[in-house]
DNA sequence: AAAATAATGTTATATTATAACATATATGTT
DNA sequence: AACATATATGTTATAATATAACATTATTTT
């Protein structure tokens, strides 16, 4: 499990801003994408959609593919959650007002995502990527092993 | 288009290193196998799964998903060629017998991808993930931008 | 040659994601 | 309020990606 106290803050914390980001943009934080917000937020692993789609339709019986993918992308778009490339899975972003450069330490033995920000990788490909000036636009950093916790 | 003046050396010299890749640890690049790695070595681009399912079913059209997979398995299995997590796409390794820390340049433009090896990402992660310790096994880097060419 | 192992063939299905169109709800304009 | 417009959701169908399970064939070992 995370190092959380009281997993409960985390959430309101993530609704919180959400609300924040949300109201700021001018967009909506509808009450189908808040629920799909808290049900990614229910820990610190991730999610698999379609594991979120079953949650949902306890909910709301009705719930379909369509209805889970869109809230993802809308909550994505908006930088609520993030998607996890190599596992096809979700996690919600624990700082979604200010993220750039942001990297991703999951660990294969409680499966909890630390979403980190703190280096410009943009800096690194420069420095790396030679004589050619290859121009980032989107970073994907993914790196899985084993967290503090479980060692 | 790729920098490489002859895309025929890239090939060739891929399919050479495979060799002595499969030599060296006593596997075996079947026709199958290395018919596979050719399909994905047509450029420099990346291949998916089933453009390739496709591409292998003009030679032998009882191809199956199952084939495809298997032999992007095995190939992947021993560093032949890397899955581009952000992509779901497979793209050939140009430097097979020694990588490390390897992250992926994906040009948006032309759709060729450069493999990069020069950093050591777990140091960076190491100086960043805190202070909590956390033990890296398997890093995915991809990004996504214009490379010098399409600039 | 027989047994064991590895590779491939084959059928079926699981998993992940989106297209396309219908309906409902909210927002802006007269 | 009535209407128009835009936004969000409902619904059906299907596309795209990947694997399980078992049968057969080829290769290696004994």
């Amino acid at each position: 499990m995370s190092s959380c106290k009281n997993h409960k803050t985390c959430t309101n914390e993530a609704l919180k801003n959400a609300k924040m980001v949300c109201k700021k943009k001018g967009v909506k934080l509808t009450k189908l994408r808040e629920t799909v917000l808290k049900l990614i937020w229910k820990s610190h692993s991730y999610v698999k959609a379609y594991d979120l789609l079953e949650d949902l339709q306890r909910i709301d019986n009705s719930a379909k593919p369509p209805t889970v993918y869109r809230s993802l992308d809308f909550l994505m778009e908006h930088g609520l959650i993030h998607k996890i490339q190599s596992l096809n899975a979700y996690v919600g972003c624990s700082h979604p007002d200010a993220h750039d450069s942001c990297y991703f330490l999951i660990c294969n033995e409680c499966q909890n995502i630390e979403e980190h920000c703190s280096i410009n990788i943009n800096d690194i490909v420069k420095n790396n990527s030679g004589r050619k000036s290859f121009l980032p636009n989107q970073v994907t950093l993914e790196i899985s092993g084993v967290c503090g916790e479980c060692t």
